[in-house]
DNA sequence: CTTGACTCTATAGTCGACTACAAGGTTTAT
DNA sequence: ATAAACCTTGTAGTCGACTATAGAGTCAAG
């Protein structure tokens, strides 16, 4: 026996999803079973487990399904990339990603305006919103 | 005539989204036209073009509308919110955003990993993929 | 004073991402 | 050896977030 081979539902336990929601990514390659025994059942190794969880991750920050299939099928000297595509590819989603950040910033620093004006940030207005917690010096 | 009134057209180009978009934010208490003309058109003022840009925002960082019409209800002092509400609504939505910037942080490091190791990162394997080069060290 | 570019409401359709069956086969615990 | 708890494929339904269309009214330029 391999070292911690998953059946469909427990890697959906491990990972909080369901196993129709597994069986979905499959669908849309994403998440692909290392193998199936002899009934047809679906066997998951380890990297999977981790390959599941960055699809997560991806898709909590505002990702679609196709993006974050674009991110996994990445690979440097793959045969299907070449490396200028990768750094092309790799420069524009870390500036996309960078905007992201800047934007939760945006949004957290209005959220912590508004936490301190609350109960005893005696210098502020009464009403004071979430907009008008924020600067906005950027449009766009 | 007041300072920068806009139809819902004008707003639109203004944000890159649609008319009809405008509407169906409207229709799920987003964001109202502070007045409409006699004849039933729709005028915004500058608030409301703050306020289109923060729920664009928000929502490229993986919030849902309904989410974000709670962000934009919460005021200090308002009525319908007592202090202790907004004070663990902030602080918890304050968490989730950090969960967010580091998630973000993680992809972002896989990526710059990747783009490195591509043509010239002479230490690197051969067919690395994004998932090599994420450490992974915390999971859920 | 008409033409073209706007706006209105209302309703239906689309698309991404699941979610819930149905009808069956497999594994495992007792 | 049988029942409970899994797994399989396939199809249909849901839900959030739009998007398109119809049919009508309004506004600004020539």
């Amino acid at each position: 026996m391999k070292t911690a081979s998953l059946k469909i539902g427990q890697l959906a336990k491990a990972t909080g999803v369901s196993n129709e929601t597994i069986r979905f990514y499959e669908s849309k390659g994403l998440l692909t079973a290392s193998e199936r025994s002899s009934s047809g059942y679906r066997h998951y190794g380890s990297d999977a487990l981790q390959r599941l969880r960055f699809i997560l991750r991806a898709k909590r920050v505002g990702f679609s399904l196709d993006e974050i299939a674009e991110l996994l099928a990445l690979r440097t000297h793959a045969d299907a990339h070449t490396c200028e595509e990768v750094k092309h590819y790799t420069q524009n989603k870390m500036q996309q990603i960078d905007s992201k950040i800047a934007e939760l910033q945006a949004i957290r620093q209005s959220l912590a305006t508004l936490h301190q004006a609350c109960c005893g940030g005696s210098e502020s207005a009464e009403h004071c919103s979430i907009l008008n917690a924020l600067d906005d010096p950027n449009h766009e």
